[in-house]
DNA sequence: ATTTAAATAAGTATTTTTACTTAATTATTT
DNA sequence: AAATAATTAAGTAAAAATACTTATTTAAAT
């Protein structure tokens, strides 16, 4: 596509960068510009080298890779960054694209996945190894994932105040005793709020109510 | 690990499914088990043979994998399934995860990372190849992402495989009969799980289990 | 001033869940 | 091969929820 790739290298440990650069030697269009064995040094070398991309392991003496990543961003330095790891963890990876970085890979990746990411990422792409999806996929299924068009609130269902506040406790993980008593109401009231409610929103069971209910976000 | 993963492969074209076979006739552990040549076979055979995992293409003549999916998980089905597609496809990519897919797959991946993969989704995992993870990325650094607040997950407490469909199936309004018949399991047993899940987790109701659950992300 | 709607509460009968215990069968790990 | 953990399932008794209906007492709207 383009020239060259210009890559630094930080990690602490000297075996792990020459073993990085012996695979990218055999790649004719990628060359290593710079290393840096600290988070500071990393900063101090993509400053004066201008690499197209960064490879930076997450631990490291003086600043971490993630903090190396997010210095960079904050001084609004645009070079590529992925980000290497020893181990899946979802602080990691969440704190590492929260904080800008472009790729994440593990330390036992391929070499085919290492140079596809590389490239990836090189040509303006993301790439974040498979091996941590079930990070990703748990932050866009849980919460409130963008995946969702719009709830549709329920036009026609009226909950009432009282209701509501049965509904609050009940979601809260109240029985109908404590309800009552929290409410200062008899437990056979609290019950029959209770029903009305389920009918109300058609459900046959808590489970179901509180689904529906965040559902339609009644609560 | 375990013993063997059971497979069914859907996908209209032979050579695609002979391939994958040929794939996977390396693995001692993994035996293909039904195939199908689209959306509606498919799901007659993954209910006739139950098995661990289903390998099935986007596109299909009737009912496209995706759709295959959902219905799958609207009967309840927990089948692993890993999405086979041939473009990186933002629209698919995000309604296979909200389908529930378990995995998602570019028809050009290595046979490494398919085994992979199919490996970490019949662990219970996920695996998105990172090829896509561009888009994952987006959904996640766009909107209202939840990168901040992490509940950290809960260490000493272990959910067996059984318990989380148990829970799963609790969470989306299931009682004990039903989860059961489900599971196929005595109804007996369905109540010892939700009972074992309610002590593990220190809670005295479904309400608190609910919530507990999902503070955790235990589903 | 009246209807209307909301909140209150009791009655009855059936079903479900809770809270355990015991124990036989697998699976998995060592 | 032995030990440990997971899944299965039955028993028992008390507590809670479900599914209504009827009915009185406030509150709010016309």
């Amino acid at each position: 596509m383009n020239d060259t790739i210009r890559v630094v290298l930080a990690d602490d440990h000297f075996f792990v960068r020459d073993g990085i650069k012996s695979l990218l030697e055999s790649e004719k269009n990628i060359v290593v510009v710079g290393e840096a064995t600290d988070g500071l040094e990393a900063l101090e070398v993509v400053t004066t080298t201008k690499p197209d991309l960064l490879i930076v392991d997450i631990r490291m003496p003086h600043h971490t890779g993630i903090e190396v990543v997010e210095k960079l961003r904050n001084q609004n330095n645009t070079v590529k960054i992925i980000v290497l790891s020893m181990h899946e963890s979802e602080e990691y990876v969440l704190k590492s694209i929260k904080a800008g970085a472009d790729g994440y890979l593990l330390k036992g990746s391929s070499k085919e996945e290492f140079l596809k990411a590389l490239h990836a990422v090189a040509n303006g792409g993301k790439y974040f190894t498979g091996d941590i999806s079930s990070i990703l996929i748990n932050q866009l299924t849980s919460a409130t994932s963008t995946l969702e068009p719009k709830p549709a609130l329920a036009e026609d269902l009226t909950i009432t105040k009282r209701e509501k506040e049965i509904l609050t406790l009940l979601l809260s993980g109240k029985g109908n005793k404590e309800i009552a008593e929290a409410l200062e109401i008899s437990k056979r009231t609290a019950e029959v709020h209770r029903f009305n409610l389920m009918k109300k929103l058609k459900v046959k069971n808590l489970m179901e109510l509180s689904n529906k209910a965040t559902e339609y976000s009644l609560i």
